[in-house]
DNA sequence: ATTGACTGTCTCGTATATTGGACATATGTA
DNA sequence: TACATATGTCCAATATACGAGACAGTCAAT
């Protein structure tokens, strides 16, 4: 009584799963592991009785959302989901006019744009247009990035207390590529500090060379919904800079609602 | 007896689905829908209980697959759909390597070139890229056109026997957006003549200013599996034409495997 | 104020989707 | 050749997801 614990959402050992948990269960794993998975292993990866994973897996791939590669029959997003993922962008009303602000920023100023979320807990980016800088900056349509590393991630985590970002982030994102570690007191700081600035400007964090200027887009609550941001080399002018933070917060102001 | 009737698939009123299939029904009728559609009225279009689609709803919601617009409430599709789609054209080898070729050629001739499979039995754009011209044929990544419509429908059926193709394309079909109707004879000699030409050439089908040139891409079996075609004015030079199909002919056979 | 239509949430009995296991083939390796 | 491991298909038993309906709340129209 005295003690008395939240179940750990699951009681005991491998969390059973059935219907359509374990379709989502597949389709995220897939998605993580970003290639084609043999049924088989599949079914050990998720734990789950072969039989179901075969079952379902031949109803997904009868409507073409997951397809079965004919030469060695890994499994894989098929055409299908495409598809409809497709009417995500062409619809959402928020996407599809950020999509067009993300292109016109890179034309206008030559420097990779992107338009950012959260997707399920993790920082990803949703649109992205390159720069046109000799050397660009890798970075990619789908792209899940730890949120500490980013400038856009700041910004997303304004509406979260310091108990939900201790929780939503896993500690070991707390450590950039080089090895660097983030303090997590530090990240509190930045994170309040970019509510209160209406921008965030982050210098050298992914790699020594780049710095990331990102605006958040509110949604009706005056919850951050969203990110735009570009990505900057390290030694960009000072004053130009300035100049981007203008037009980036001008440009995710009217992308609020 | 004398009149032993087949029964229709499913005994009596609604063809009763669970499980799966109803997911993939409410998926594939937003899609066809192609707007946000209120919890509601799916259920009642899909003339299934209420509470089931609220559950299978808010599940799809949950992960992100399925978003529900806060001011309106309706539901359509969310970004995990989306991200989950991209991986389809980020790793299946055809699309991949087709989707370059589309966007060379479209920019080597200047005309709008696509990529074309079936999906679920319809004729889809799986990529498109605009030509150059200024006015511009309307067609789009992921519009579905009836197969008759098309150059790239009448090889996509190669390898299907006139039973099949009478059964899978719906009479309506066969009439054109300006009344016209296409007889069945013909298009199955069309289609014929396509397969033994090794390309189609279609003249003022859509519409009366544009024709369509398509190529077959095979896959290991020898099957048609998808083409490429371009989009060209009814007035096209018919040297260039020719030249083009050469090209085009020459790149759809690269991308058969 | 009354009516009717709709939304979102919940409960409980039961039709059925899921599953463990069996089977026949295929692939690989000592 | 024999042995081990994986694939794809099928089946019967049963745990459980689904569906009918109840309930409270909202909104518009009369």
């Amino acid at each position: 009584m005295a003690n008395d614990v939240i179940e750990p959402t699951v009681s005991s050992g491998g969390a059973r799963e059935r219907g359509i948990n374990r379709v989502l269960q597949v389709l995220e794993f897939l998605h993580a592991r970003g290639e084609g998975v043999k049924i088989g292993a599949l079914a050990k990866e998720l734990q789950a009785p072969r039989s179901s994973i075969y079952n379902l897996v031949s109803s997904l791939a009868g409507a073409g959302l997951l397809e079965i590669n004919a030469a060695d029959s890994r499994v894989f997003f098929g055409k299908t989901m495409y598809l409809y993922g497709l009417n995500y962008m062409r619809e959402n009303p928020l996407a599809k006019r950020a999509r067009l602000e993300v292109d016109r920023l890179a034309k206008e100023t030559g420097e990779t744009s992107e338009f950012c979320m959260l997707q399920s807990g993790r920082y990803t980016i949703i649109h992205m247009c390159p720069g046109s800088r000799p050397f660009r900056i890798s970075s990619a349509v789908g792209l899940q990035i730890p949120i500490p590393w980013t400038a856009s991630g700041r910004l997303l985590l304004a509406g979260h207390s310091p108990d939900q970002i201790s929780q939503l982030i896993h500690p070991r994102d707390f450590f950039l590529p080089d090895g660097r570690q983030i303090a997590i007191d530090d990240f509190q700081v930045a994170i309040a500090q970019a509510r209160d600035d209406g921008y965030c400007l982050t210098k050298g964090l992914i790699d020594a060379y780049t710095q990331c200027l990102a605006a958040p887009i509110y949604n009706a609550d005056g919850q951050v919904d969203a990110t735009i941001c570009l990505v900057l080399p390290i030694d960009a002018d000072e004053h130009r800079v300035w100049d981007l933070r203008g037009q980036l917060v001008e440009t995710a102001s009217r992308l609020s609602t």
